[in-house]
DNA sequence: CGTCTTTGACCCGCGC
DNA sequence: GCGCGGGTCAAAGACG
């Protein structure tokens, strides 16, 4: 009933993550008068993958070892940019990277300033049905120990170096006390909140925000840069919905954006979860206070 | 020496 | 059918 409802860039599906990978391969060296070879490739319909669209502060990208216009806010994975190009209607080009970590990851990501708030980097993740968020997979990562790297390390900076007044209320993040609540999984802890959103329909679009920082923290990254405020989508009470749904976290500071960004989307997929994250509260806003706040 | 970044070219899907 | 825009690859250079 809804195949066409990826019409937006985030979700362009991805291919069969196969580790040969020839299929798109193109390159024929000698001449390029074939343009396929025997083999016709599947179309590129794959809706196994799983697309996360963050915004971190660009403050954190400090931290990390860029040192001009690079900043890819590493998380605890190795990161291989693979490309950049120009976007159009941005004026910041859209790094590529794939993930080094392993060597057959399929996980990529995509880093570009956001257009509607240059001091935020909006990072799209991308996996596979066999790969979860890196966070989540035990790539060569724990989250019980250590939260978080660079993904706390940016909430932090965030809070400190990002203009003054913004990131006020619901963005300070202390660097590891997102363990405060351990559920027993990621995605069990999404599916609570998930169940709270649902259940308070009023929250969506232009209802009060929400507070579930504390919550999602134990997402890891994730945590720390998505929350407040649930701006569409249905919820996917499923069980796996890190596995069925595709989650867009998006980051947002005032209504004019949500369009903007929305616009940007296109049309989410059922079962998307959006969450807004309103990290500059505005001075006359009233959308500042918290209607919800979860109990974790 | 190995790994990663940079940069241009190529390919592919989509819209006109 | 052509052009546009986006995504990926691959070679070279830079860096550790």
């Amino acid at each position: 009933m809804d195949r066409r409802v990826r019409t937006n860039p985030f979700l362009s599906e991805q291919e069969d993550p196969e580790p040969t990978s020839d299929d798109g391969l193109p390159e024929s060296p000698s001449d390029a008068n074939d343009s396929k070879p025997t083999a016709a490739p599947p179309p590129k319909k794959r809706r196994g993958v799983q697309k996360r669209v963050v915004s971190v502060p660009i403050a954190d990208v400090e931290g990390s070892r860029s040192k001009g216009e690079a900043y890819p806010p590493s998380d605890s994975w190795a990161w291989r940019k693979y490309g950049q190009k120009p976007i159009k209607g941005s004026p910041y080009p859209r790094g590529y990277y794939r993930c080094s970590s392993s060597k057959g990851c399929p996980a990529r990501k995509q880093v570009e300033r956001s257009r509607v708030d240059p001091t935020k980097l909006v990072i799209t993740y991308a996996f596979d049905h066999n790969h979860q968020l890196p966070v989540t997979k035990s790539h060569h990562h724990h989250h019980n120990s250590s939260p978080s790297s660079a993904v706390v390390a940016a909430a932090s900076a965030g809070t400190d170096s990002p203009s003054p007044g913004s990131t006020t209320t619901s963005s300070s993040t202390s660097s590891g006390d997102n363990t405060n609540a351990a559920p027993s999984s990621p995605a069990a802890k999404f599916e609570e909140v998930a169940a709270v959103f649902a259940s308070q329909p009023e929250l969506e679009l232009g209802g009060d925000s929400l507070m579930i920082k504390p919550c999602i923290g134990d997402f890891g990254w994730l945590g720390e840069v998505a929350y407040d405020r649930i701006l569409e989508g249905p919820i996917c009470g499923g069980g796996d919905i890190f596995d069925d749904a595709d989650v867009m976290v998006l980051s947002t500071r005032g209504d004019d954006e949500e369009e903007s960004l929305f616009a940007d989307l296109g049309e989410l997929p059922e079962g998307s979860v959006v969450f807004g994250r309103r990290r500059t509260v505005q001075p006359d806003g009233p959308n500042r206070t918290c209607g919800t706040v979860l109990d974790c």
